[in-house]
DNA sequence: GCAAACAGAATGCTCATTCGGTTTTATTTG
DNA sequence: CAAATAAAACCGAATGAGCATTCTGTTTGC
């Protein structure tokens, strides 16, 4: 496709951008929902790790690396961009709460403060399989998985019963979002 | 200072960042040096995450961006840029082993790997930092240090002598290196 | 008064965008 | 079914802005 073919579907770089984050945006959607309704979570979090970070092509990483740098000079771009983000990190923090709910898991830390950590970890394995060629993330993605489990502190199902187990620990539990 | 002026002082573009990486790595080598004879080697860890990624201004942080993407088209920035990251690595490679031999660490992974996962929550941190008007590293800065912590599984020095305790694990002793 | 340090205009290249024309695709008509 | 035609998709050259670098001349410090 040459350049001024580009300009058929889209008005402007800006415009190609914001559709490019659209489709990513999407495409992460969808890997959510399979992580959100995952029996393990840490399992399909690893799974997705797995497939961002190790499996897909490290030219992907650059060009959101690019999308970010652009992002810093124009403040439309910062607002898709940005707008992504808040995206992901606001269904990591639903995620975590319902999974608090119900009992799943028991967080060291505050859930804020854990998506902030999260975001450390995807970010750093971003941005190292982004820029260095000889990047291994298969071989941190294990530990990188321990650690949050071990942030997560999750809760074994009750492996007799069928029935979900209820939440009894002593906090307060979550109303539902909104 | 004028575009053109900088030229007198530098022959190109790709002169010019190189002597800011070199600055930049002697910089790291002089923090690097009190961390290594710190006596509380966290606690040192957490002041220089706190300077790098809390302190100084995120314009650095995202010039180092620049510079990552530049690398990823200009095969000599590339090697001055993955060369200062490579000499950190060293750096903190070395530390680990030199901390392994003097018992003051038994991490729970092999070093090589450790190295890789301090990549990625410097890594993650560096770039949050970078593209995030919002980020707030401070608020993660001491969970990383903690899981960090846990990853090295340091050992107390005994509290009451004055000698440095020697390793008694029944791990093989490093030898100096080189 | 002289050498180093600097500014700012000039040069040539890259890139975003536009535009005129051409191929492909779909639809209509004989 | 084939020819005709309209519309969409596309290419590649042209335009113009921005950036790396050079050059010429001016300022600054000694």
């Amino acid at each position: 496709m040459s350049p001024g073919a580009l300009y058929v579907y889209f008005d402007s770089k800006e415009a190609l951008i914001a559709g490019l984050c659209e489709r990513d945006r999407a495409e992460f959607a969808e890997r959510f929902a399979t992580l959100a309704t995952a029996p393990d979570f840490l399992k399909a979090l690893a799974a997705i790790g797995e497939h961002y970070f190790v499996n897909e092509a490290a030219e992907k990483q650059r060009f959101v690396v690019e999308m970010g740098i652009e992002a810093t000079r124009n403040p439309r771009i910062s607002e898709i961009f940005m707008g992504v983000d808040k995206y992901c990190n606001d269904a990591f923090e639903a995620l975590f709460h319902r999974l608090e709910d119900e009992g799943r898991i028991a967080p060291l830390v505050d859930i804020p403060t854990l998506v902030k950590v999260f975001n450390v970890f995807g970010d750093g394995m971003f941005w190292r399989r982004a820029i260095d060629p000889d990047a291994d993330i298969g071989a941190v993605l294990p530990v990188v998985i321990e650690l949050i489990g071990g942030l997560l502190n999750p809760k074994k199902a009750a492996p007799a019963r069928r029935s979900r187990p209820r939440s009894k620990t002593k906090t307060a539990t979550r109303e539902a979002r909104q």
